[in-house]
DNA sequence: CCGCATCCTCATGGATACTG
DNA sequence: CAGTATCCATGAGGATGCGG
């Protein structure tokens, strides 16, 4: 762990564990599931190998992350404690406030569709769809998350072989600002690829009411 | 700023603007108010000069804060734009998760009063208080904060003047843990203070179910 | 005093190479 | 595959200086 603040404030012995460089970003990825160091490294694109270790070792003292010796073999996987699980609060806070850094869209930066796993519940919270039976595929980069209504809320996920009612592909830049509110269907109708039943995507992203988010860009 | 993540996630591009040390503890200060150079450094024990300076540099081109040539003469005032001022959802969230790294008390920490007011709003977000005219003052290392009970719940902020249905006093981390409900009053009613009706204090702790919190300690 | 700027030292981060 | 080891660049923190 670096140095500590030294403060008795909660938010600065939050950051006393977690916010070292990485640190929220592997729980990030921790928060997808358990998940074996080569997987580490793969989902955290620039990560340098060393630092990788020194910071699971942080967190896993800290008793944020716990190292499971899974089953049969002698195969590590790292996995969030009930406490460390309970950043995705935090985190889905810190996603919705970077929505006016989303909208200048991916320049050159790495992206893993993943990470929509995490990105979608976060600006979907607390918002209920239209209609309470649809379920809908996004595919972005080749990769696929699954949308499903449910009577509380937007159940984000990884496709689970339900039947889907459409099937919406687009990058993630464009999924983004839908799921934000930022944009329209109609506003990006050329650029996005709906096959099935239009209706049921609209009853996930007429459940984000339009926002005029205060960019600073 | 430092070195960018350079990853298209919202919590990557939100940490490249406030993950930098002392960032979002420059941020906490300002959610209770503008605040001079001078008082920033005050209620930012350990922090070096040069690097108040750079933060409040960065946290200003990212357009999270702003300098505001105040009044009459030349005195600068830093303050958070709008944009700067949606952080308080991420941070209440962090300041939440920071719980059980609260109870083990303050130890040497450093300790600012004020700190309260970031953190008691934090704890008490969505509990709606018992009785819906109570008014009480909480003393702690010689400062005062104010809580009062709303239909909606329950305003935090400093002494406004109202009446005062009851003073407690009390230290800091029995304070904290009150309100986030691993402390009873009963539990500790021998090291707090109540003057005036003691009613009126349970109508906001009562407002806090009591928690298992998941402690790793 | 306030609001920084500069200098210096040391800890940390990052890239790459290497090993059990 | 899952880390260590190494080297270098950068950033943190403390002390001090300085103009208004």
């Amino acid at each position: 762990m670096s140095r500590d603040y030294g403060q008795y404030c909660g938010l600065a012995r939050a950051l006393d564990v977690v916010g070292d460089r990485w640190n929220l970003l592997i729980v990030r990825q921790l928060l997808m599931g358990p998940a074996r160091y080569g997987e580490l490294r793969e989902g955290l694109p620039g990560v340098a190998t060393n630092l990788l270790t020194d910071r699971l070792r942080d967190l896993e003292t800290a008793h944020v992350i716990e190292r499971q010796l899974s089953g049969d073999s002698n195969a590590i996987a790292y996995a969030l404690t009930e406490w460390g699980a309970q950043l995705r609060e935090p985190i889905h806070a810190l996603v919705r406030w970077s929505t006016p850094l989303m909208i200048r869209g991916p320049e050159s930066d790495e992206f893993r569709p993943e990470w929509l796993l995490v990105a979608l519940p976060a600006l979907f919270e607390g918002r209920v769809p239209i209609n309470e039976s649809a379920t809908v595929g996004i595919v972005v980069d080749g990769g696929m998350v699954q949308l499903r209504a449910t009577k509380s809320g937007i159940d984000v996920g990884k496709p689970d072989g339900r039947e889907l009612d459409a099937v919406l592909s687009a990058n993630a830049h464009l999924v983004l600002g839908l799921a934000a509110g930022v944009l329209s269907l109609a506003d990006v109708a050329t650029l996005v690829r709906i096959d099935g039943d239009e209706s049921a995507v609209r009853s996930f992203l007429d459940a984000a009411p339009r926002q005029n988010e205060t960019s600073p860009l």
